[in-house]
DNA sequence: CTAGGGTTAG
């Protein structure tokens, strides 16, 4: 007897094993159903493609001999689940397959196959796929358009994805959505912020939960205290502070903006449930801050609130262990780690060896990546390499650089390290050896620099910067700095900078870091007293550290440095990371 | 014949 729709439709639902899905499919078979009806048989492919108990082999069997022409629906089907499925590359060329069939793909069909890029990273193909949306005539949908600006932003391809949000004949606040997040994720904060505002006071569009996360994100990554702290003021008049997700990311924006203190007074008073991702971001928050006693607490209490940790608590608490110099606490957890039967990545690894290294246990350290399960990765090496530096061990730096040469690495640092471990040791054929293979290679510097914000707005600053509309103001005051300096015994670590440039040259060099400058530049353009915030992209040098903890004497003034990997909180003549870092 | 598609924290 022929199902009903309707009665198919009830069934396909209950289905909850994959035998139960084979009896359905006999059942269709015999009553002739799969012949007679094209819908039924695409219900059918759909269940077997995308219900809990998928199979996809089974359904790319069932399609493939399905008695009649493949539906648009059926090939949907397909698409859809193999683009969910571990390899989403089938999807796509399920997609290109369909492009000679006799039917036609539909929006729906580019959407999925779109998914499927995204997931695969597969930007080549998107483009493919643009162009078929376009030939099909459905460049004007906004929901494919705005997978279409995902697909174009999560392959890195911004410029595509902004051309995308342009071109729509209609934005709704899930194409905003999408761009703000890819230009946040895509280390474009700035350009983020600015979407973020634009929508509110030009579009009248309501920011929703999914919005918040983005310029959340683009004010950690910027330190843009302010916004930030109006962004929440928005999710607490908006009550979009019951989403979890949304809590974490203001916890994650009050830490990376320097105020560890709110960031644990929303963790505290949190109307919606802690997921292990507030813990962990609370855990890591701490740590960035090095109160790794906090950072600890925390973790413990996780425990007690009934959660497991996982391998990112772990990571943070390492981390924490790491910025405080607690060599046996760090041991001890990575330890009861591989206990508690998580399996520790790359990224522990390297907390662990980067702890030992830096304590001054080489060999140790040595013999932990040696005895690592998985490949090390350059991160290793690099952190080997710097105790290698800080213990002057000769032999340990020439293993370590000549691991990171295999690998292929051009950075500028890794040369510097080696030279001067050399240099330490005046072995100064080593170091001219050093500097030719330096000129050889195509060495790469990343370019460093920093931001400041001053009444909301970000200036950025980049080594020996010039372009900055004060820039005479900022160097006049870096020369007023150098000169009281040397009154306080200053001379500067010229042995960091490695060119063939005379001494006087490497200390302008080091005085103009792009750190340096927005220190100089907080000190002229904000009220005496107040704070002074800066975010670099790389490490904070020696120099700079020095520098900037006489500087917080001499003009009594707290300064906050945040690095790649913590924050340095200058004070009186010291900083929070006890010079250990 | 029906519906199925987009943006999301550590």
């Amino acid at each position: 007897m022929a199902l009903a729709y309707y009665y198919l439709d009830i069934l396909l639902h209950k289905c909850r094993s994959f035998c139960q899905i084979k009896q359905l499919h006999s059942h269709l078979l015999t009553s002739g159903q799969l012949h007679s009806s094209p819908s039924a048989a695409a219900k059918l492919l759909d269940l077997c493609s995308h219900s809990p108990s998928a199979d996809l082999s089974y359904a790319a069997l069932l399609f493939r001999r399905l008695p009649t022409t493949p539906s648009t629906n059926a090939w949907n089907a397909l698409v859809r689940g193999l683009a969910r499925s571990p390899n989403p590359t089938r999807a796509i060329s399920w997609f290109r397959d369909m492009s000679r069939a006799p039917q036609k793909a539909d929006a729906l069909t580019c959407s999925f196959a779109l998914q499927a890029c995204a997931r695969a990273l597969a930007g080549f193909e998107a483009r493919e796929i643009h162009s078929r949306v376009v030939r099909l005539g459905v460049g004007a949908d906004v929901l494919l358009m705005t997978t279409l600006l995902d697909v174009y932003a999560k392959v890195g391809d911004l410029e595509c994805a902004r051309n995308v949000f342009d071109e729509m004949p209609r934005r709704d606040i899930a194409a905003w959505n999408a761009l703000i997040a890819g230009l946040a994720q895509g280390s474009r904060p700035g350009e983020a912020l600015d979407l973020f505002r634009r929508l509110r006071e030009e579009e009248g569009l309501r920011p929703n939960e999914v919005t918040v996360l983005g310029g959340l994100s683009a004010c950690s990554q910027l330190g843009a205290f302010r916004e930030g702290e109006k962004i929440h003021d928005y999710v607490m008049e908006e009550r979009l502070d019951m989403s979890v997700i949304v809590c974490n990311a203001v916890i994650d924006m009050y830490a990376k903006c320097g105020f560890v203190e709110k960031a644990f007074g929303v963790f505290r008073s949190m109307r919606c449930g802690k997921s292990l991702v507030t813990w962990n971001t609370m855990i890591m928050a701490f740590a960035l801050h090095g109160e790794a006693s906090k950072a600890l607490e925390i973790f413990g209490q996780m425990r007690e609130a009934g959660l497991e940790p996982d391998a990112v608590s772990y990571l943070g608490a390492l981390c924490a262990c790491n910025h405080a110099g607690l060599v046996d606490e760090g041991v001890r957890l990575f330890d009861s780690m591989v206990g508690s039967c998580l399996v520790p990545n790359v990224k522990h690894f390297g907390s662990v060896v980067d702890l030992l290294g830096r304590a001054g246990r080489v060999e140790e350290a040595y013999k932990m990546i040696s005895s690592m399960p998985m490949v090390p990765d350059v991160v290793l090496w690099q952190s080997l390499l710097g105790a290698s530096k800080t213990y002057g061990d000769v032999e340990m730096a020439e293993i370590a650089s000549r691991k990171l040469m295999e690998m292929g690495s051009n950075s500028c640092g890794d040369f510097v390290l080696l030279s001067n471990v050399y240099a330490a040791h005046e072995r100064w054929d080593d170091v001219r050896r050093v500097r030719e293979a330096m000129k050889k290679r195509d060495v790469k510097k990343i370019p460093g620099f920093s931001y400041m914000e001053v009444d909301g707005v970000i200036h950025k600053f980049v080594n020996g910067d010039q372009s900055h509309a004060k820039w005479r103001e900022i160097y006049a005051k870096l020369d007023e700095i150098k000169s009281k300096l040397k009154s306080y015994g200053y001379e500067a670590k010229t042995k960091v900078v490695l060119h063939d440039i005379g001494e006087e040259d490497k200390e302008n060099a080091l005085c103009y870091h792009s750190e340096k400058l927005a220190v100089a530049f907080g000190l002229i353009s904000t009220s005496e007293g107040a704070p002074i915030q800066v975010i670099k992209n790389l490490r904070i040098c020696e120099d700079c550290h020095v520098v900037i903890k006489l500087i917080s004497t001499i003009f009594s003034r707290e300064i906050i440095v945040r690095d790649r990997a913590r924050f340095h909180r200058f004070k009186e003549g010291s900083c929070s990371c006890k010079d250990y870092w």
